[in-house]
DNA sequence: AATGAATGAGGTTTCATTCAT
DNA sequence: CATGAATGAAACCTCATTCAT
């Protein structure tokens, strides 16, 4: 694995563990296993390292997506991504949280909007062919929804693993009730 | 105003101004106009004010909703509801976002649920209320919903202020937008 | 008991516990239940209260001698000497290291020979009583040897309960093989 | 001189001068000449220097005990360690003392018998070889009494260079008697 | 005589950043 | 490109001391 690679893994990992505040260039170099000055000759402080985290957040969503959500009626298809964002929120924890608060805190904030793109005009264009099926309601404004969603989900998922620490049975009928406000909400059951 | 009260004050300031990274002890005393070691009579770190500025938060929210939500239609509550939090979290900018964040990243985890109770308690009497006057669905699990729905219009508020800087009038068309989301979501419009 | 009293109590407690360096007043007026003012109404300082604590050890140390060394060969009398030290240093530990130290740190140096006057006295003493029972070696010269005699133990009964941590066997020998040692230097055995 | 090596001659000057209480690691490093974070490279807390500062001090004895303790009757001998140790506790005054106390109050207190054994090895053979030549007493425990000795002059010569500042015709007279004493306990004068 | 909240000087400690190798 | 020892600015934090009550 390349140097740049390595600081990114080894930044996700102390951001992780320690948060945005303690996390530290010297431990982010150490489990990097790189020199200190090294990490300089790739990023310019701690936080220049979250665009790059955010792009590979967005990436293992977009693979998840890509691969879970099959084709079918809409209203699994919601079910399939309520699933994938908890699923990676899960995994990644804090991350997702870290990541926002991350870029907001930098001269980045811009990137956000880019780097989330690919992810919003992926659920647009879902909503998009739903409405052209006439499976959900045709006055819904994809662009929007599509965010609402996003926004919802994560939203929820975050609840449930960082704040609530569900046990797994909870967590299934959370996610059950989110399902059915999604659908509801879209007019999916019609 | 005490001590403690001229702390938490600055340290909202402060903390909105720099964001948690670049906030500084220093410069929180140096706001609140007392001197560096009175500070540590009252918290132990900058990221120990937190649970009470998140307290603070919930308060103007728990008072705007009960000042401006209305009685009436539950329709239209929700509507009072999402303006609310939008005009709160527009009012407060970064503030919201690093309240979660900075409690994540403390042993103040915890304090989390404490914290956000009385506010998802309002809305779960809310959709209580509606649900036994038919008004909703009555399938609505009225706790988890409660919670749907606050993280959704949070959520969907911070995209709007703090990432997409939309202009009033698209911020108007989401605001709706949302409304009819939530709307059909719990089944209000039958 | 009262105030001033408590201060060297509480005093004697936290340096034994934390040494001087880690000691502070707020540690020693909570221990002694008093308000942080009141300490400066009977001290200037923390290594102002040393004076204090040494009369206080020197006065243990001469009412165990007087108690428990009998009328007697002189030889025996070094054995019960030996054991009054030995049982002073166990019960105070660390403080008899720290009472020279606090001392010597001070403008309280000068005190250390007027305070422990008493004792070097009571030891010339004896040891002038042996020297005229022709029960000792009749060039020994009584006022250094008393000084020789105090240091020599006290030496030992640190190495043995301070850094050496012996167990209660090794610490007979220990005393015995002491015992021997001082009793043939002033010539006690013939 | 290598960095480490600095910081520790500057330790010793600074505790020599101030004592333990009132050094500081800011005025160590300045008199080191190297930056307020290097010396975190080396040491945790200036306490962490006592054990450095202690093998320093045990190579100068055994430097001085090896050079100037010559081959010849043992009683000789004993003069000689007794004019050494004098000699380099008058010369690093209060450091010897500090030493102890400082070690005491740390976590390095274990370090003080590893530390200072080259030293009472060195005596202990001193003695077994005596003992050999039935130069002494054939009933002296070797390793109980090279720590009686070591113990009892370091005792005396600080209190004669520490406390009693004592004039140099005295500290004559009191090397005397101690010489005398020693050698009279271990039997050296038949 | 006693209190204890408040002070702020002055220490400690961290850590991003540099630069000679 | 890569290193990592050294730096020192700038934060942290403690605690003796004061003083109004």
């Amino acid at each position: 694995m390349d140097k740049r690679e390595r600081i990114i893994q080894a930044a996700i990992d102390v951001f992780s563990d320690k948060g945005i505040e303690k996390a530290t260039i010297s431990e982010i170099v150490k489990k990097a296993g790189i020199a200190q000055g090294t990490f300089y000759l790739y990023f310019n402080s701690k936080l220049a390292v979250m665009p790059d985290i955010a792009e590979l957040m967005v990436r293992k969503i977009l693979e998840g997506l890509t691969s879970e959500v099959k084709d079918g009626p809409i209203d699994q298809q919601i079910g399939d991504i309520i699933h994938v964002i908890f699923k990676i929120t899960n995994e990644y924890k804090v991350l997702t949280k870290l990541i926002y608060t991350g870029l907001t805190q930098t001269q980045y904030v811009g990137s956000w909007e880019e780097i989330y793109a690919p992810l919003y005009n992926w659920v647009e264009n879902l909503l998009q062919r739903g409405k052209e099926a006439q499976a959900i309601n045709s006055d819904v404004n994809t662009k929007f929804t599509a965010k609402i969603i996003i926004g919802s989900v994560e939203s929820v998922a975050e609840q449930v693993y960082l704040y609530d620490h569900l046990d797994e049975d909870s967590i299934i009928r959370y996610k059950n009730e989110l399902h059915k406000f999604v659908a509801n909400a879209i007019g999916a059951y019609r």
